[in-house]
DNA sequence: GTCTATAAATAGATAGAC
DNA sequence: GTCTATCTATTTATAGAC
């Protein structure tokens, strides 16, 4: 059991380097600036974890954790099929907007085909994937669903909820004028937005 | 006018370029690795380009020029909105397809913020997004398209399509056994769904 | 246009005092 | 648990010969 202060110490860490690893990537973070905006020495990181790679593991493996309890929690509910898909695309939206840190790293994870990505964390990412898969299903066999493609489905869920989070910087240098509207995407907007758009793919109105 | 064997010698700086940025990010990209790949010595990068910053801007201008090329001349067509929408979609993944470097150097810039991207790449950016504004703008005036707004629209295209083509090592990692449908994604699939969502969209079916 | 050699700066990691 | 000082390797960039 960690004293006070180390419990303290560690969990800065863990939140500056989030913010560094999704600001910069994993080559692009800097351990030292990490350790200052912790208000720490470097050598404290080194005593918190054995090196960079295993603290930007961490830092993957406690989100993805976090993702995957929520939607299974989703997936074993009572609640019916439609609503179900509409709390799963809320859960992540709501992880999403509780840790900015969040999309900017998945986004970066999957341009890099996942190299950085260890077993645990894998294994969490596959059952965020099932826990959708597993609603769906129960969907079908209540006969309220069409047959749809899990992955496809989850693409269309994902991509869209994590572009939009991520986006927010790029959004306000490409419409500066809100010549196209961004000023209109509001995270509840978007995010109902995408809830129906799932529900449209379900309710087979789309090859 | 340069002689042959220097512009080949740039173009193959710049395949290399391509490759390096889209599998490590800029941070993490490596100028000797760059030169290494290109068949040439590191100097020789120097040579064509002032710094590694401005080879990777020449190849984001590049890339995003060909695509704000492409689908500038779909806006301009004579084609029907919907068609218009279909050839849209179709040519960005055509573009996406043709440069594998494309979609991961994309999800990163995004993650970045647009940090590496300068005024040029901005205006062709902008661009895309007015060629598909000026398409749901020629169907709403045509009474075919119900009001969209453009900027969620353009994400819920562009965000699938780019995940789709970043995600493929990715996909094999989380579901290597095909659980959930992996091996039955393929692109002219994913394509035509993509138009469909879109559509869907644009008819009203989605607030 | 292309190369070798090297300068100069940066960054991951560790030793050891307190 | 926390710090200073430092080692070592890597990496961007350049000088200068051919």
């Amino acid at each position: 059991m960690p004293r006070k202060s180390a419990a303290v110490s560690k969990d800065r860490i863990l939140a500056a380097a989030a913010k560094e690893f999704a600001a910069r990537g994993y080559a692009g973070a800097n351990v030292d600036r990490i350790a200052r905006a912790a208000h720490l020495n470097k050598a404290m990181i080194y005593y918190h974890f054995a090196s960079k790679a295993a603290l930007y593991r961490e830092i993957l493996n406690d989100m993805f954790g976090a993702v995957h309890a929520r939607v299974a929690d989703v997936a074993a509910s009572a609640a019916s099929p439609p609503d179900k898909i509409r709390d799963y695309v809320a859960a992540i939206a709501c992880e999403a907007e509780a840790r900015p840190h969040f999309p900017p790293i998945w986004l970066r994870e999957i341009a890099e085909g996942g190299a950085h990505i260890d077993a645990a964390t894998v294994a969490h990412a596959r059952a965020v994937v099932a826990a959708l898969a597993a609603i769906v299903a129960d969907g079908q066999r209540a006969g309220r669903f069409a047959p749809v493609n899990p992955l496809v489905l989850h693409g269309g869920i994902i991509a869209p909820l994590m572009f939009f989070f991520a986006t927010a910087r790029v959004r306000r240098r490409i419409d500066r004028d809100d010549t196209f509207g961004a000023a209109a995407m509001r995270v509840d907007a978007v995010v109902a937005h995408i809830q129906q758009l799932a529900l449209v793919q379900l309710e087979g109105k789309v090859i």
